[in-house]
Parts: structure tokens; C-alpha cells; sequence
DNA sequence: GAAATGTACTTGTACATACAAGTAAGGTCA
DNA sequence: TGACCTTACTTGTATGTACAAGTACATTTC
């Protein structure tokens, strides 16, 4: 999560400093003396690190302060940490960011353009076999289905085939789609998701080709999600959204 | 990032106890609350939440643990603090995951598949006007360049074109691409990446199309990513994935 | 030689305490 | 009324201490 940037020093330094440095923790400092080694390349990916006693030592801190330090390093995937052992730098042989997905009416407003949707269905259904396993009802019973297409400043941007389950969003064929977006509203009846997804390049289906007004073949930046909350499934939902017009963006850092 | 399961207890419960249940920390134990609660929706997204104090009262421990509860939970995006006003629930308003790029080499193997590289451009350039601001370089300056197929049991996955900044690994063009896949080598001679990347459906060129053995129509997965390390840019590489063949999963987890 | 034990070191968690720093509200005084 | 101060409460950080739990290695014992 991106943190907010540190404040800077509200009243200028005594004399003869041209930008005060802002004050940095205790903890931070440990932090980022390490982060600094491990970008020099001191520690190879497996090698042992200074143990706490050893960081207590160093930099004339409590060991609480240093732990800190580890921890966060830890949690955040720079180093590994072996009770008994010692603490180790990090493979560093994947990379994970923060994929951060947006609402996209919030997206699509916060650049200064006008979002609209259209609903092209909102009804009851009964789930199908294929399914019926992702939404975590039994084959027959009845799952809500809306399809919505949502525009940029007119311009058609995303495409949302979506089911819900009834069971923990009864009232969801009530909402007015036009002024709410299907993700806004089940954020509000149920709160904290987990989710799956999968992210791929394809051609749309025929039927939302024409609701995008785009041609069969522009391909398609396709994003299928499924949410649980509570360990019950939420909704399951595909959305398509035209190639040359949205991209998914985001940034790794350590 | 994934925590490790928590160790089922050793020996069996004295008796009666079917499943011992795992002996939690204090500090889990505030934070499961706390999200209990959340997820039942007791806090509503901007709600006030209990302070410190009040949960040192309630659970009896002491204020340290109680801050590093909340402090792990704002850490990862579930509330919000602030000095001296207190603890709010997040609106949760935007979901942030933990997309995780491994090495392709790492993942096709990890599938059992076997995985081999074919190298078809491998040399030094001259940077062009508008390649150079994208990796550092004025514009004129020599830059690597690598164009590297990757092929799953035979299959081509993924066709990479790389820009690498010499300074930074000066020996980039004697590295054998057939057994070493860039990324591990770049990760050796630079580690702890900082990267942007956008990801975005489109066709490939006529050229990815032919490299790859996929029509020119066929929809592709392509994610550009430009890192930095030590606050100097490293590499600009375009992948270029056949849409019917790759897809990006992950997962949110509050 | 093999097994058990002891020891030193590591990380994980928890506590009580302390002070700094920020906010909000109320009261005081001109 | 308006500016200032005080007070109460909040979170942020840091210290010192303590014990638990895990590992590695040397030593002792059989």
C-alpha cells in the first residue's frame, strides 16, 4: 500500500541547510541501512544477515527496534527468517506488486470524465451446472445475473457479465445500476472480500462485440474474478474491457 | 504476501479435543476480532474504531500488542490512523492485491513442463529518441538489445524484447539467454528491483505474430514493465504472450 | 560408534513504561 | 467576538526486560 510521502520539517533548519532531511525512525533507519546493503549487493539471495543482537550492537538500539525492522523486512518478502536459525536475504526470484483494482466508477471520475452505465439485463435466473460450483449454489437454484456496460465520457469501456448470490445480497435486482456501481453495492452488504481472478487477452463474444461497438476481432483485455466473504462465495463476474482503450497498470516495489 | 500455515499443535489435546485448534498469538487474536467484525459489517467503511486504550481494557493485554494489531492492520489497507484522532475502518473502496510475477523459466518448470529459450537478436544499439528517456540514457548512448522467444513443452509462451541500460550490467551481452533467462541474471547483477508495468490486450506485430507461430489477428497478453535500481533504470522489456496460451492469476486478500 | 544431554545462539512474543506529537474541545482573557 | 491556552485523548515510537521455542553443535554417556 502506498504510504503517505513523510512530512516535511514545518519550520526551516537553524542555518546552512538547504533542505532539512526529514527525521527518520529508529526502526527506519535499520530498514533502510539494510535495504541500502542489499541493493549493493552485500547480502546474496540465501545469505545470512546480522542477527538482531548483532543490530542492537550496531546501531545502539533495543532490540524491539530492531525486530521491527526484520519484521517488516520479513513481511514485506525481503528476507526470510528462521526461528533458532537467523535471518536470511531473499530470494528475490519473483516479483510481487500491488495490483491495485479500482472501482471503476471512482476510476473513470477521479480522471475528470463523465461515467455512465447501461443495463442491458438484471434478472433472476437459475444457475447453470458450469456454474453453480463457482458460486457455491446447488444446480437449479436461483443466482441474480446483470449485464452492464459502463462508458468513459461516452465512450463504451467495460463490459460486466455478472452473478451474485442471492443469499447474502437479496436486495440486489433493487439497485439502480444507473447511479450505483454492482461493485459499490456489494462492498456494502458484504464488506472484506477475498478474491480470485484471472487476467488474459481474447476476442469478446459476438454479443459483446456489439454492445462495446468494437469489432469481433478487436481483442480484449478480459479480467474473471470470483469474491467470498465470509467463506461464502459473493459473485462471480467476467469483465471485458476493449484493448485499445484500458490497461492495467502497476508498480513493484520492495 | 502468503503466510505460512500456522503448525497444527505437535502432540495430541490431554482429551476430548478432536482438532486441537492452533495455539493463536495475543496479538492474532485482536486483529481476527477486529476483522470479525468488519466483516460483519459492525464497521461501517469511515467508522470510528475502538482505541488502544479500549482494547487493552477488553482483551487485558498491553498497549504494544493491541498497536501492533491495528498497526499490521493498517499496513495492510484495512483501516486508517490518526495521530491523535484515532482508528477508522478503511472504505475498501479499492481492492489491492498481491500480483506475483514469477520468473517464467521458475513458473513453467514449477509446472513440470520443460522450458527452452531461442535467442534471435542479441547485441548492442544505439538508443533511439524514444527509448532513451524510458531507461536513462541520452539519446545516441549504446544500449543492449535482446529478442528472446520462450517456449512450455515446445510451445511458444512469451516473446521478450528487451532494452538493458550497459552501465548497470556492463556484461549482459556474454550471458548465455539458452540457459540463463535475463531476468535471473539481471536480478544477480542488480537486485531489489523497483518496477512499473502496464498490462493491456492487443494484437502482436507481424514479426511477434511470426516469432511466435500465432496469426496476426490473434488477440496477445502484452505487459510492458521498466525497472530501476539504486534509482537508475535498468531495463524496458515488452512480453508479448499468445492470448490462448497465458493468463495472470492472482488473488486478494484483505 | 551411537544416543542422549547440555549449551549457546537465534527468532517470536509479551509486558510495563515512557515520552513525543498530533487533534479536538473547552475555558480564559483581552 | 476573537485569540490564546489548557486539558484530555489519541496514535507513534522507543526502551528494557522476560520467557518461550527452535536450531546447531559440542560434550557426555552408554
Amino acid at each position: 500500500m502506498p504510504k503517505p510521502v513523510p512530512a516535511l520539517a514545518k519550520h526551516a533548519a537553524p542555518h546552512n541547510a538547504a533542505v532539512a532531511a526529514p527525521p527518520r525512525a529508529q526502526f527506519q533507519k535499520v530498514k533502510d541501512f539494510l535495504v541500502h546493503e542489499m541493493e549493493r549487493g552485500r547480502y546474496a539471495p540465501g545469505a545470512r544477515m546480522p542477527s538482531e543482537a548483532q543490530l542492537v550492537a550496531q546501531f545502539g538500539v533495543s532490540r524491539m527496534t530492531v525486530n521491527r525492522a526484520l519484521r517488516e523486512l520479513h513481511d514485506s518478502g525481503m528476507v526470510n527468517r528462521v526461528q533458532g536459525v537467523g535471518t536470511f536475504a531473499a530470494p528475490m526470484n519473483r516479483l510481487s506488486s500491488n495490483l491495485t483494482i479500482r472501482d471503476l466508477h471512482e476510476e473513470i471520475e477521479s480522471r475528470g470524465h463523465h461515467h455512465h452505465a447501461v443495463v442491458h439485463l438484471k434478472r433472476a435466473e437459475l444457475v447453470t451446472a458450469a456454474l453453480a460450483p463457482r458460486i457455491g449454489l446447488s444446480e437449479g437454484a436461483a443466482v441474480f445475473h446483470t449485464l452492464i456496460v459502463h462508458f468513459d465520457n461516452g465512450v463504451a469501456l467495460q463490459c460486466e457479465d455478472r452473478y451474485v448470490n442471492p443469499t447474502r445480497a437479496p436486495k440486489y435486482l433493487d439497485v439502480d445500476f444507473t447511479q450505483t456501481t454492482p461493485t459499490q453495492y456489494l462492498l456494502q452488504v458484504a464488506p472484506l472480500w477475498q478474491a480470485q481472478y484471472s487476467i488474459e487477452a481474447s476476442a469478446p463474444t459476438r454479443k459483446e462485440a456489439r454492445l462495446l461497438g468494437v469489432a469481433e476481432t478487436e481483442p480484449c483485455l478480459i479480467v474473471n474474478r470470483s469474491t467470498v466473504s465470509r467463506n461464502t462465495p459473493i459473485t462471480f463476474v467476467r469483465l471485458v474491457h476493449p484493448g485499445g482503450r484500458y490497461s492495467l497498470q502497476g508498480q513493484f516495489k520492495p
